[in-house]
DNA sequence: TCGTAAATTTATTATTTCATGAATTAATTA
DNA sequence: TAATTAATTCATGAAATAATAAATTTACGA
């Protein structure tokens, strides 16, 4: 079906960019701090009390998210608040979660 | 958002469960794998030839995707055939690519 | 049965990833 | 200015991943 062929990854380039992303969001901590942002932007200090683990560990995890660009930061004053980069992630989560999880 | 909210990843299995499969999918290998099972069921030698590298490296990958039960098998004779195990898949890596990579 | 092709498994090695804890930077308030 | 809070960075060691090559299994055909 030409059409379906026209709509997938094709190129190195885009398997690896698309490769990366998929990978930066898969793990347990960072599904978490994704779906915790998905409600509304949040301080560092109000994901890790929302996931757990420590204040350095989530910074990390959020710097390898920001990376890919799958949040972006602001900075208030003396706090740090993270929103998802594009809203349609939660869409993304959701449909990876009918097709693997859901029975 | 309460509907939202419902729609979510809750709960430490569902979250580990979709970040297992997420990240079996996010490899570079395996993402061109699946992308070549979209069409239609491929013997290994077929999936080497269109992906590239070994056989055996091609093996363990396919191992991998099939422990997440991400492909099926079926061995006919001296070869063994893989499909995707469920074609929702092809979207999924198409939204993926829509919400990453962009145009 | 012997040899061969297809696929998987195993072992090895190199690389990457992750959590922890200490050190650092930046902004705030006493 | 000193002390405190928020966040990031850096260094370390342990664990997980991935590619290569060799060994093994399974089924087929001469």
């Amino acid at each position: 079906m030409k059409i379906f062929d026209e709509l997938q990854l094709s190129g190195e380039e885009e398997i690896e960019k698309a490769s990366r992303s998929l990978r930066a969001m898969s793990h347990p901590l960072r599904l978490k701090i994704l779906c915790t942002l998905s409600e509304t932007e949040k301080s560092v200090q109000d994901i890790v009390d929302h996931v757990g683990t420590s204040q350095s560990n989530i910074s990390q995890h959020l710097a390898i998210l920001r990376d890919k660009e799958i949040i972006t930061s602001r900075k208030d004053a003396n706090k740090v608040y993270y929103r998802l980069g594009d809203t349609r992630t939660v869409g993304l989560i959701n449909m990876a979660k009918n097709v693997f999880v859901g029975e």
